[in-house]
Order: C-alpha cells, then structure tokens, then sequence
DNA sequence: AGCTTATTCAACCATTTGGTTGACGATCGT
DNA sequence: ACGATCGTCAACCAAATGGTTGAATAAGCT
C-alpha cells in the first residue's frame, strides 16, 4: 500500500476530480482538454490534476508541450479493497454484489456509449 | 444514492474516522469507548462521529444517557460502486479480486482476532 | 439532593482547501 | 524570429477542517 487512504480518499471527495476521472475512463487526455468542459480557470483544474498525481489515480506524460494524463486504477485498488472489507461483501456471495452493480448500470459490460 | 460521494468520500478521508469505522466493525459503542484509544479529547471524537453520522456511515441509537454507534455498511456500498467501476475489475473473474484479499489479508473470513 | 458520567455547545485557533489573477517558461506553427 | 498555445508559479483570498478549552445539558447512582 504505497499511497496513504487518506490522500486517496480524499483526492475521491471532490466532485470536480470525480469528473476528471470519468473522462480518463474513456480515454488520455490533455490538461488543457480537461479543463474544457468546466468554468473554472485552468490553473484551477491544473491544481486538481495535481492531487490526483499525488495521489497515484492518474499518471502524466510530458510530449512536446503536451501533458498527457492517463488512468491508473490499480491505485482505486487499495481504497477498493478496503472499502470492500468494511461493505463486508461476502466474496463467496457475490451475486448480490454484481445483481447491484447491473442494477446501477455499472457493471463494466453495461456501458451504453 | 442518497447522501453524495463528496461527503462519504470526504469523511473516509480522515485516519480517525477509518478507525472509529474499524473499531465499530467489531461491536456497536459509545462515544465515551470510541474516544479512549485516542490521545485527542473527546469533543474531537464527537465531531468526528458527527461526521460520520452525516456521511450515513454509522446510525446512533440514545438509550439512557449513552448514544450507541451502529456501522451502516450499505453507505459504503454507493462509494465501493463508484470505485469498483472506476477499478474496472470484472466481476465474472473476480477471482482476481478474491485472491487480492486474502494476500491483503481482508478477506472477511481472515480475520486474526 | 448531590456527585458522577455521557455528550454536546460555543468560542476560539492554526492549517488546509479550492478558488482567483497576472506573469512566466517552454514548445509549436508559420 | 514571432505570435499563439500549454501548463505552472507566486501571491493572494474566503471558507472549511481539525483541533483545543470551558461551560452546559442530560441521565444515572447512592
């Protein structure tokens, strides 16, 4: 467990990180992309990339000028798991758990795009 | 999904509160027993609690002068939702995941108590 | 009734957080 | 070489966070 739960958790409590993370989910993007779709100046949404980094949810490279930023969702990982435990989820049970997730329509096989 | 992730994830982010959640996995307690492994006073683990009242992590139960802390463990699972579609684990090979827990020893079945 | 225990309230404090603006360095296109 | 674009830095600000202490409320014990 590299990264503390404290700084993960609390790069997750922001809505506008949130965001950030559910556009890396369908693919890289620039910072500048990012910012797009916000009011907010882009030295704001830089400053959230940064927590983001810090907090091992999204890796950047540096090609030209441009700052790609990717998913990393093995640091979800962590956070998963300990927020499964305390769920306490039965693993050997888990056909609640996927029932729940096909009914919230986040089951990864139920995207609709 | 009725309390938002901004303040379930927020209230996750603070190590105290993760342990007064750890401490509840084990028995439903009062304040006055939550607030005694800590070197912080009592009022500090009041708000905490307070807080994670709000998030609908814990539920509390006055009986005499004592207010019983329950954990809710159905708030956590909005949040593990949200984290378990951004993981992209796949639920029809969560043996994956399975085995993950038990070498992190969380599997609800290794506890060592 | 009076002391003790359980919990919260009110006021305060330092630090962190999430935002702003303006200037700056680096890179690309022409 | 010049202007536009990408991103960060520095300084600043208001509000939220996490803690303190002292007093107050409420309930139990003898």
């Amino acid at each position: 467990m590299t990264i503390s739960l404290d700084i993960i958790f609390s790069a997750l409590s922001d809505p506008t990180r949130r965001t950030i993370l559910a556009m890396l989910l369908e693919d890289d993007m620039a910072i500048t992309d990012l910012a797009l779709p916000f009011t907010m100046s882009l030295t704001a949404i830089s400053k959230h990339i940064t927590i983001l980094v810090r907090a091992g949810l999204i890796s950047q490279e540096k090609r030209g000028r441009v700052k790609w930023c990717k998913l990393e969702p093995d640091a979800l990982r962590d956070a998963s798991v300990w927020m499964f435990a305390f769920g306490q989820f039965d693993p050997l049970h888990l056909d609640d758990f996927e029932r729940f997730l096909e009914q919230e329509n986040l089951a990864p096989n139920s995207n609709t795009d």
